[in-house]
DNA sequence: GTCTATAGACTGATAGAC
DNA sequence: GTCTATCAGTCTATAGAC
């Protein structure tokens, strides 16, 4: 009980202050003030600075992972086993740009924390994403069921792009914010995503189409 | 002269650590001892290791920032005033992909420093890349002249999904590599300039040729 | 100006008492 | 499970030698 408070409050305090401030500027004494228990306190719950940022972040790509099967479940069995291309996109980068765009104001600090580690991508963070290829992997085969004649390196050349596409627009927003002067509206998360699905789209499918 | 020889001596070696480690592994300790100078120097020519970062992206950003506004000059000299689309995205994204991909064998420190650049991304090289603004609305202002009727705004977003993509696949062709087990060549640099570069112009113009 | 030796403040991690 | 005390290691700052 007493440790699960411990636990807790560290977990919160941290996530709350590295959303806050980023990894680097945040040490374990800012937040075992701010957890209100011992330095030591950490280390014996996480193991280590980057173990505590691991736990946190598992957590919640977890939610995030789970969202995207979900989604792509569902427009599997809506097209009965064989989704929508542009459905298959959708599942896969709608859920990460919904929970990390979108009104500045509103964001939870779980939002925040998964914007900062999307920018700062400390160590511990790039190990548990290079784990995520079995994940990807059932979205690759769902656009083999979908497209069971294309070209096997085309598929995942769209996943990695659309992911791409996803990533890097939570990334570095404000340089595309600056760079327009305000004409791409980066509020407008549904109409980001149907953007970045549509151009994934038009790679795999658009170049057979033009030349029909 | 003597002067010059410590400076540049800290700045290969830090090019070579950081390089072959990584940001965050490698301490100002470890330069030192690899320059054979002693640990103030560093802070003495550059202020800090944040400094001595930066000092080392600028000076690598500034040559690839050359090689791209000579080549879209040279296509737009080609186009009349006007260059071909292809064009102006392959000089936005071929010379950071020619750096950075390709053989790993061959590869300078140079070309290893800039991918670490890329994957940690540390504090000082994002304030740089910030500023790299004004540097992008010269390939929005050509891409204006060459659709002058266009959306503005979907210029932007197709400058920033073409960056994302290339960025995208020098930080993580580890990923792409394990997932398609193979499949996507990574070694293939012309083909991958030319694939990106594909997606990005029908990004722009697929939507209108599908419509007529 | 260039460089060195040294000291300082701060970090994450840990051993051992309670 | 929690805490105090302390560790070795980090970057930075400065006084002073050349």
């Amino acid at each position: 009980m007493a440790a699960d408070h411990t636990r807790t409050a560290i977990l919160e305090a941290a996530e709350r202050l590295y959303a806050a401030r980023g990894f680097a500027d945040v040490t374990m004494r800012d937040i075992v003030a701010a957890a209100d228990v011992n330095l030591a306190a950490v280390n014996y719950h996480f193991g280590s600075k980057d173990e505590l940022i691991a736990e946190l972040f598992v957590t919640r790509g977890l939610v995030t992972n789970r969202e995207r099967l979900n989604e792509l479940k569902i427009a599997e069995e809506a097209g009965g086993g064989r989704a929508e291309l542009a459905a298959i996109f959708t599942a896969l980068i709608g859920p990460t740009l919904r929970g990390c765009l979108g009104p500045e104001k509103q964001r939870s600090d779980a939002a925040r924390f998964m914007i900062r580690a999307s920018i700062e991508s400390v160590p511990p963070i790039r190990k548990i994403k290079n784990r995520e290829v079995d994940h990807l992997r059932r979205f690759a085969a769902a656009m083999r069921r979908t497209l069971p004649d294309h070209d096997e390196a085309d598929l995942f050349w769209g996943i990695h792009f659309a992911l791409a596409m996803a990533h890097q627009t939570v990334r570095d927003s404000e340089r595309l914010g600056k760079m327009s002067d305000g004409a791409c509206d980066l509020t407008d998360v549904a109409g980001i995503v149907a953007r970045i699905v549509g151009v994934s789209v038009l790679a795999l499918t658009g170049r057979a189409k033009l030349r029909a």
